[in-house]
DNA sequence: CTACTTGCAAACTTTTTGCTTGCGA
DNA sequence: TCGCAAGCAAAAAGTTTGCAAGTAG
């Protein structure tokens, strides 16, 4: 993918004092730049090769610091570590219950089911997630 | 709340060999009988008082066997540590950004949405999580 | 120059596991 | 009695924190 997204994530993130570090820019460039929803400790390991020495605080400070400024999101399931998605655009998420695989469903937003539960709970709604849960094609093969 | 829905429970589950003890019982019991999402430590500290001498150990233990069972429902939110469900009737949930609550928000089940991610993305779906996110009407009035 | 960041290691939290004793059916 | 379950403690896994050293702006 291109870097003008990043770079522009960076710069909204410079314009309130936060520091570009070629470990943070690489941190959010592999997010964005992926699709596969992966741990910290999957970017870890994928840094691992330019960043010999970086340290896995590192990843969780920087995933830390994106998610409050909005740039990811954090996908956390009950039997597994957190997951990243570097994708802030309206979707939802399949999770396959065979090898835990996380694919994009773009769909626009519930708007009115948010309106719903405004009135039934008396909450004031800002946000939703919707997950799907059931088996990818290929696990749906290897049962074959 | 009357015992009936968690005899028939229990029921269930000793017909599949399970055996029944005071702690498995006050534990499910407690689950059914509250629409207050506890955690396992709140659980925990909730049953300490008849059972002194009971182990966390013994809450995941029995907690994971009535989630295998389909008699309780994990909830998994990025900050914190699973919440259980003893509801498992048809509801989403909206969770309090400010003071963490979990309120029921009953609504029939999205089947038409499954059948738009199977189709969009080739799984094949069994099931599907909804949570909305946002302010509780208590932490609203204690904004004012 | 001076905060903000990194790297490192230790601490912490939540959940799981192994093993012995206890107890339900 | 027999085998599942409880209790206990230690381990595992994921994430956070404190601090010294490094570096972006």
């Amino acid at each position: 993918m291109s870097t003008e997204r990043v770079d522009l994530a960076i710069g909204k993130l410079r314009s309130s004092g936060v520091r570009l570090t070629p470990q943070r820019y690489a941190i959010l460039s592999f997010l964005m730049g992926t699709t596969s929803h992966p741990t910290a400790d999957e970017i870890y390991r994928e840094l691992e090769e330019n960043f010999p020495n970086m340290s896995v605080a590192t990843i969780y400070n920087n995933l830390k610091l994106f998610k409050e400024a909005g740039l990811v999101r954090e996908l956390t399931f009950g039997d597994a570590s957190s997951r990243f998605d570097g994708n802030t655009t309206d979707h939802y998420h399949c999770i396959c219950v065979s090898c835990q695989r996380i694919v994009d469903f773009p769909y626009p937003p519930l708007s009115g089911l948010e309106q719903e539960a405004q009135k039934t709970t008396g909450f004031v709604i800002d946000s939703h997630r919707l997950d799907f849960f059931g088996v990818c094609e290929t696990c749906q093969q290897e049962k074959n």
